[in-house]
DNA sequence: CGCCGCGTTGATGATCCTCAACCGTTGTGG
DNA sequence: CCACAACGGTTGAGGATCATCAACGCGGCG
């Protein structure tokens, strides 16, 4: 790679402990001095660009990642190489933990936008995470918080409508995005139409569509990667019903039924 | 719950290594004396008779469990009290990683047959694993080795059609089943219909269509409980295909156009 | 200016869910 | 021992949701 000087050293020796991903990252439950042992084995790489890799589908594992700002995405390949998208990591969030049973990567991790990663070697990370019990524990944590949030998505995937999966996914990012300081109701949507339609295992016009009778009734305002939510708990209704129930929100309202028209 | 003595107690301690579990548990590239240390800590409880609950939504986590012998379903409520089952449990398989974040499990446990477990405190291994570096490692790799099933579960629930999920279901129980000692291509589904449909987020009916096509396609025979699979090959043509694509072994086979009907 | 990618909108159709009836098994009580 | 009910599973008919195909609008970029 040899990339050309481009950071300058001094800011990529700045403390975890600033880091704005301080809470969510690893170093919860860690004391001080810990932290800096922990700090000691963490690099921080060149920026991504957007549609840059992280690590391909087959590459070893040498290090999980963090994210400090941007978005990636995480993806593999169908038999017939279609992509499934598995993951939107937001800043705080740790990528690549599928990859420590085989030693390899079995997804492929990429760039949504311009984004700064940290990395940490693994095979330190064991190493520290054994002199350091709260570290294990709170790595045990974050690989459990995983599976409980994989959990929560067969749910959507399995036994909620379209509405509902776009109504999660929504509220899904507000959380996150809000959990470390930003607003929890206007944000852009980093990911294309396509790639959040594939998450949401859904075609791209349904999502489309779905935007826009959202917009209908008032719960969200979009324009173009723009969004606006005006009203939370109007979400979280659509996203907690189950197909095929009692009425929801945007069934009756805005099925095109309204005098008023476009 | 003060149980009666139906165990005698030195069948309790029958060593790990003996298990059948042995190299799908947690003992693998652990040592012995090691694995001894690790013996100490797990208790043998009582069976579970079928419908018995393990665990319950909002249980404080005490222990992480195995199954040595039957089957548990592990599933949550939805906010409408439905049940969404998040997964079956085959001998060898832990249950409980998805509680750790919280110390609290998320999900209910319950038998669908006859069931022994082996228990193993929670708070014991981890201060195990820290002085037993192994067993830390192979702690990280089976709780990687789960978040990764679970994604490609997402890729089955969000892109594969219902015979798909179907076959890849009991290709995923074949293998399983198989890597301990089972037969690959005849076993019983402890699990009902209605647990196989909620599972694969499909209904019960189409649950029951899809085992009748399969068997007059010449893939399988179901007797009541009992699968018979005679075509592996064919079913992971059949789970491996994206919906809507190239014809599937048992659209135009089995979709009733055959002369000579049943 | 024109092309291209992305997003939106409309029409049509297939998959799969729902409702309903039926059948075989199991278990219970007379 | 049989009758009956309860349950799980199967099969059929109809319909809703959502995917597909197609066309169009819009913004960005060469």
């Amino acid at each position: 790679m040899s990339a050309p000087k481009i950071l300058d050293l001094g800011s990529l020796k700045q403390a975890c402990k600033s880091c704005s991903l301080h809470d969510l990252c690893l170093p919860l439950g860690v004391g001080d001095e810990e932290l800096q042992m922990l700090e000691r084995i963490i690099n921080r790489r060149r920026p991504l660009q957007r549609k840059d890799h992280l690590y391909r589908p087959g590459d070893r594992l040498h290090s999980i990642y963090a994210v400090r700002s941007g978005t990636v995405k995480t993806y593999t390949l169908t038999d017939d190489g279609q992509e499934q998208i598995t993951g939107f990591h937001l800043p705080g969030e740790l990528l690549g933990l599928d990859a420590i049973s085989d030693g390899v990567h079995p997804c492929a991790a990429r760039a949504l936008e311009t984004t700064s990663i940290c990395e940490i070697p693994f095979d330190r990370l064991e190493e520290l995470s054994v002199r350091i019990p709260g570290l294990q524990h709170q790595l045990f944590r974050i690989m459990s918080r995983e599976i409980q949030t994989d959990e929560q998505f067969m749910m959507l995937l399995g036994k909620k409508a379209s509405d509902a999966r776009l109504a999660a996914f929504l509220l899904s990012l507000s959380t996150r995005l809000g959990m470390r300081g930003f607003s929890r109701t206007e944000f852009n949507l980093t990911m294309s139409r396509n790639d959040i339609a594939n998450y949401l295992g859904l075609a791209v016009e349904t999502v489309s569509r779905l935007f826009t009778r959202f917009q209908n009734a008032g719960l969200i305002e979009v324009h173009r990667k723009l969004i606006t939510i005006y009203n939370l708990d109007g979400l979280q209704v659509v996203a907690g019903a189950q197909p095929v129930e009692e009425p929801r929100c945007c069934k009756g309202q805005c099925e095109g039924d309204q005098p008023e028209g476009n």
